[in-house]
RNA sequence: GCGGACGUGGCGGAAUUGGCAGACGCACUGGAUUUAGGUUCCAGCGGGGAAACCCGUGGGGGUUCAACUCCCCCCGUCCGCACCA
């Protein structure tokens, strides 16, 4: 048969009309009894198209998903939309266009260019987080946590821009201004907001973290530890001076406290308001404001003396309460003690206002510091000094016994603090899941009844980027009788924050279309942990905690036995392009439409694998696509002129040539290569690369293989193309009068035997030179190499006139003969 | 500032356990095919040198028969955290 051209236009469309009509090509069944293997990739934002960024993403999921089902795993692959969110509100407003439809039609559109890709989902439970059907169990979710104290209201500060006049999350808020207003500067702004309380979580959010420790990334688990930032310390009460009140102060080290010449609060700490003149007041103002929108890096300590003092319980030292623009509310009980001795922050603050310094840790082997000459604090562990009974001890015991008298006294406790705050989850926007809760006038906060459920988001709506709560304004919405009393009561206005969508859908593609709950237990149980999640590190710490805690919760619920969504997770690199990150204002966005115009999906897909392996950021070049398309065009054409040859084959045919053990040897080396990178590291670069190399041999060797030997290579070529190109693996199949689909065929099996080398290469190096190299049977004696190395022309050449000092000899590898 | 990762030809990258540095691809050069261009096929391709050979994995030192790989110091790039008490 005539070789016949590549041309993938016509190869893939073939294909994709046939795999259209195909409803349950890749249905994975939830009643199987082959081991289960659930591989996903984050859902995308459904922006309007796909581009070459997405699709390295989801190449690589496809690949192990085809890979793991000719394995013979029972896989479920799946799909879907995480449809809410701020920029269909902003095409809204930009086009005229409500968010529903802009949204679905961006769906369908990623939708075609997915299936054209052929990445092989289950379509059949697909999810689109904007549709009633889905948002429901957010709000089911969040009745069941209000009902256990997990959800609640308080004030609390928010980035507010009053040229929007609405709220902004933090990653709006650029260098302290708004991203739509970038003159304006971001204020700080008290609101009642909804929050979610994380922090009942973060001790398992901490320590579950050594379940992850061989599956996820080692960047990923020290990111997840510092956001949760555990911190052992204590509390302690200082007296307020001619007041009943007292100023909580957290500290980690206790064993400082004789050595504490202030109190500083933030400028947020409600004492603030009450003990300051109004003079201070404006000054804190400012100062709250200037911190808003600055990076805290490059911001100068500032204070202010509120003109009251503050006892300390150790010793009754009445020391001077001040105000401090580097403390922060958010963390600890927002008040310190300043020990200016040992803590560097204090030492600079203490220092710059005139507040004395007072030593009270010497180091081990040292003295105490001078507290006039101290030039830097002393902030390492050592010897407490002047400390009253404490004095002698070593820090470590001194914090345990400061501790203890603390609790006996009344006056403060072991603590331990987090960093992970509770989770803010209310946004006064309209393209979200509205927050199922009722304000009445007689009986306050009132929920949604579960049988009430979903609440369903208005369709008819002013969307002007205006003003806050789109939702306010809809009366039909708004007003509603109290559940408990029937008074005329409002809805909550405001929608909660898309990561609520996006912590538990995973669950949903177990059973998508359930009406009755989230999901079926005994689904979740069967297809859960989730086997290998792939996405891109910038959601390693907000999306991956929040579905960690997510799924803790529903563990507490008993919906899932598991305590983590995800065994293994794998961050994939950027594609890069022209030296950057993709992106619309860079106009360097190659979009999947104009790369499978192109190239086709197959090349794309190849390319993408080929060109780094896959954590590392790759770089786009169409030279380089290029190449990936000359190789599927090599492969293609070589299989089709030599198909009819192959197929030919005789059972029992001639005894196999030279070249036929040397290819099928290649074979096999390469086949246990794909392997090998499948279930280890995913290298598929070395992959391919491997399997060029073998398409080069087979080049090489063509007229001189035997027919029995060419259907061997050709179809263990097409199984291990599969999972990187699945269209042409297909057209390949059929070519060799095979019927498909080709991922159903089992995975090939290599033989250890076959991908053996006949003899051995033995290198010899003179001092470590490569000087000369020869052949010998496997397991050849030490001694044998040792005289063959040393019989050779090139060595005595190098070797002459010199004394052999020692020779290594590595069996099977090489002589390293060290002459001097 | 603290923590982590990385640094290999003109480019992307390979070398998995300390054992032939540069697999594979791109770009480039030459040849074959072609009226020509393109495609395709074959060959060359780290630097120096006519060659023998020498040099070479950010720089400097060390361990070793042998170092891209291990150890120490320095430089650079990227990422994360950054008054977290």
């Amino acid at each position: 048969m005539p070789e016949k051209p590549y041309d993938h236009k016509q190869i893939e469309l073939k294909w994709f009309e046939r795999w259209q009509n195909q409803p349950d090509l890749y249905k994975a069944d939830s009643n199987s009894s082959l081991p289960k293997y659930y591989v996903l990739e984050m859902l995308p934002y459904p922006s309007g198209t796909l581009h070459i960024g997405h699709i390295r993403n989801y190449s690589i999921g496809d690949a192990l998903a085809r890979y793991k089902r000719m394995r013979g795993f029972n896989v479920l692959h799946p799909m879907g939309w995480d449809a809410f969110g701020l920029p269909a509100e902003n095409a809204a407003i930009a086009n005229r266009r409500h968010p529903r439809e802009w949204t679905r039609a961006n769906i369908d559109e990623m939708k075609r260019q997915h299936r054209r890709m052929a990445f092989s989902y289950d379509w059949n439970r697909e999810i689109s987080t904007c549709e009633p059907g889905y948002y429901r169990w957010n709000q089911w979710f969040f009745l069941k946590m209000y009902e256990r104290g997990l959800a609640y209201r308080r004030q609390a500060l928010l980035n507010w821009c009053p040229n929007c006049a609405t709220v902004l999350a933090n990653e709006q808020v650029v260098d302290g201004c708004c991203w739509r207003h970038e003159t304006t500067p971001v204020e700080q702004r008290e609101m009642v907001q909804w929050f979610i309380r994380i922090t009942r979580y973060a001790d398992q959010l901490l320590s579950d973290i050594k379940q992850l420790e061989d599956g996820w990334p080692e960047r990923v688990l020290t990111m997840q530890r510092n956001w949760i930032g555990r911190s052992e310390g204590t509390e302690v009460d200082f007296a307020l001076e001619g007041d009943q009140r007292k100023i909580r102060v957290f500290t980690t080290r206790v064993d400082t406290i004789y050595g504490a010449t202030c109190v500083i609060l933030a400028p947020e700490h409600p004492l603030v308001t009450d003990l300051a003149t109004a003079g201070v007041h404006a000054e804190v103002r400012r100062m709250i404001d200037a911190r808003g929108h600055k990076d805290p890096g490059d911001l100068e300590k500032e204070g202010l003396f509120t003109g009251r003092y503050a006892i300390n319980p150790f010793n009754g030292e009445r020391v001077p309460i001040w105000v401090a623009n580097f403390i922060v509310m958010g963390y600890g009980t927002g008040a310190i003690m300043a020990v200016p001795a040992h803590d560097e922050r204090d030492f600079e603050f203490c220092k710059q206002y005139g507040i004395p310094i007072r030593p009270v840790i010497r180091p081990v082997d040292g003295d105490l510091a001078d507290p006039v000459t101290i030039r830097e604090a002393f902030a390492d562990y050592g010897i407490v000094e002047n400390s009253g009974q404490f004095s002698g001890l070593a820090s470590a015991e001194a914090r345990l016994r400061m501790n203890e008298a603390a609790g006996r006294a009344g006056f403060g406790s072991a603590a331990v603090t987090f960093r992970l705050k509770d989770w803010g989850v209310s946004r006064q926007r309209y393209w979200g899941t509205p927050i199922p809760m009722i304000h009445c006038p007689c009986c306050g906060v009132v929920p949604v009844p579960e049988e009430d459920l979903p609440v369903v988001l208005p369709l008819d709506v002013a969307i002007t980027g205006q003003g806050s709560s789109p939702l306010a304004a809809v009366d039909a919405f708004m007003n509603v009788p109290c559940p408990k009393c029937g008074t005329a009561a409002r809805r909550e206005s405001d929608t909660m924050d898309t990561f609520i969508d996006s912590s538990w859908y995973f669950y949903r593609y177990c059973d998508p279309d359930n009406a009755g709950a989230p999901f079926d237990t005994q689904s979740a149980a069967y297809w859960f942990p989730i086997d290998q999640y792939i996405g891109g590190v910038e959601h390693a710490i907000l999306h991956l905690i929040y579905s960690r805690f997510w799924t803790k919760f529903m563990r507490d619920l008993g919906l899932v036995a598991n305590d983590e969504p995800a065994t293994r997770l794998f961050t994939q690199g950027m594609v890069i392009k022209d030296g950057a990150k993709m992106s619309k204002s860079k106009g360097n966005v190659i979009s999947a439409d104009q790369m499978i115009e192109r190239f086709g999906a197959d090349t794309g897909r190849v390319f993408e694998l080929f060109a780094a392996p896959p954590e590392k950021d790759l770089d786009w070049t169409d030279a380089g696509a290029e190449g990936a398309y000359r190789f599927l065009g090599r492969v293609y054409r070589f299989l089709t002129r030599n198909a009819d040859r192959a197929l030919a084959a005789q059972p029992g045919g001639a005894s196999p040539s030279e070249s036929d053990r040397r290819i099928r040897r290649k074979l096999h080396q390469t086949l246990r290569k794909v392997t090998e990178d499948f279930e280890t590291r995913w290298h598929f670069n070395t992959s391919i690369a491997k399997i060029m190399e073998f398409v080069n041999d087979l080049y090489a060797a063509e007229a001189d293989l035997s027919p029995a030997v060419l259907l061997e290579a050709l179809e263990t070529l097409v199984l291990m193309l599969e999972p990187f190109a699945p269209y042409v693996a297909e057209e390949m199949w059929e070519q060799l009068g095979r019927t498909g689909p080709v991922f159903r065929q089992p995975w090939p099996a290599f033989d250890a035997g076959l991908a053996r080398e006949e003899e051995a290469e033995i290198v010899v190096q003179v001092n470590g030179k490569l000087r000369a190299r020869f052949q010998a049977p496997f397991g050849t004696p030490q001694a044998t190499l040792e005289t063959t190395a040393l019989g050779n022309d090139k060595i005595q050449q190098a070797i002459e006139g010199r004394r052999v000092a020692k020779v290594v000899v590595v069996p099977d590898k090489l002589v390293n003969i060290v002459v001097r």
